[in-house]
DNA sequence: GTCCAGGATCGGA
DNA sequence: TCCGATCATGGA
């Protein structure tokens, strides 16, 4: 990968296996808004970022060298070699191949700990544009301002002392009172997210567990988005279709640590095939193709 | 109006 | 231990 600084931006070149839309608009992230056909802007880290995809190039806009060197290189996972391991993919297995193929360029975003729990709290039996209003919602009510229409997403701490008439606003239903919960054990240091970083992933599923409406699913997308548990597939209900209807015999066989990074590419082929039938179902029924 | 959503909890068998 | 009802809200 190599990078130069122009004016304020920070441009990457030479950097393969990287679609920009695909890894933020996959369902991994939230907070991510698409401006034009190849730009996006989004907050993470408290640090708002317009991000552009043009001619093979990654332009990071306003931003300093040291934000890309200590945030967003990290964040946007650039120095993993997925060229390599979509190359693997392709070769162990017929599913992977047809989603690598159909949906190159995700890559696994490496997000902050506490927000990652968060969202995926959030997520609980809703839908991803639901999801979204509801976390756009949260921080808007109690992030930090960073000027314009960019809020930090709340620290745990923020929203230890809250109530669910508090959260009231975010028309979360009855995840309220999870998300109090989990910032009352964060913030309190019953759950120490940052160790959890260094701890072996079923210790650290239980851990997460003590957190009221945390089950096995949530405390698994927080380990793999949030805490770089990168073998961990989250069993949603996606996941068991793709098991169910594509792999009777157990999930691919892939190196262990790329597990939930092949999760990530079968979740999206897989949703996006069912969306697409769903819409030209809806279109025969309407008549519009016969 | 109906079905369902990147599930978890609770009570009863 | 397992199973079904229930949870709040709104997208499709």
């Amino acid at each position: 990968m190599k990078f130069e600084h122009i004016d304020s931006n920070i441009i990457v070149s030479d950097l393969t296996c990287f679609d920009l839309g695909l890894t933020l608009d996959c369902g991994q992230a939230f907070r991510w808004q698409q401006k034009g056909a190849s730009c996006w802007h989004g907050v993470a880290h408290g640090r708002a970022l317009d991000i552009c995809q043009e001619e093979g190039l990654l332009i990071f806009k306003n931003t300093s060298p040291e934000d890309f060197e200590n945030v967003w290189k990290v964040y946007f996972d650039l120095e993993r070699d997925y060229e390599a391991l979509c190359r693997a993919f392709v070769l162990q297995d017929a599913g992977l191949r047809a989603a690598v193929e159909a949906y190159p360029g995700i890559r696994l975003l490496r997000q902050e700990p506490w927000e990652a729990l968060c969202s995926f709290i959030i997520s609980q039996n809703n839908n991803i544009p639901r999801i979204k209003g509801i976390i756009e919602r949260l921080c808007q009510n109690f992030g930090d301002h960073l000027g314009g229409h960019d809020y930090a997403f709340p620290s745990a701490q923020s929203l230890a002392g809250l109530t669910v008439q508090d959260l009231a606003p975010l028309r979360a239903g009855f995840r309220a009172k999870y998300i109090i919960d989990a910032a009352q054990k964060v913030a309190g240091g019953q759950v120490l997210l940052e160790n959890l970083k260094n701890t072996e992933s079923s210790l650290a599923r239980t851990e997460l567990q003590k957190i009221k409406g945390v089950g096995p699913k949530v405390a698994d997308c927080a380990l793999l988005y949030g805490l770089g548990h990168t073998a961990i597939v989250p069993e949603d209900v996606w996941v068991k279709r793709i098991l169910a209807e594509d792999y009777p015999e157990g999930f691919p066989q892939v190196e262990e640590d790329a597990r939930g990074i092949a999760q990530q590419y079968l979740f999206h082929w897989k949703r996006m095939g069912r969306t697409e039938s769903a819409k030209l179902k809806m279109a025969k029924g309407k008549g519009q193709i016969t």
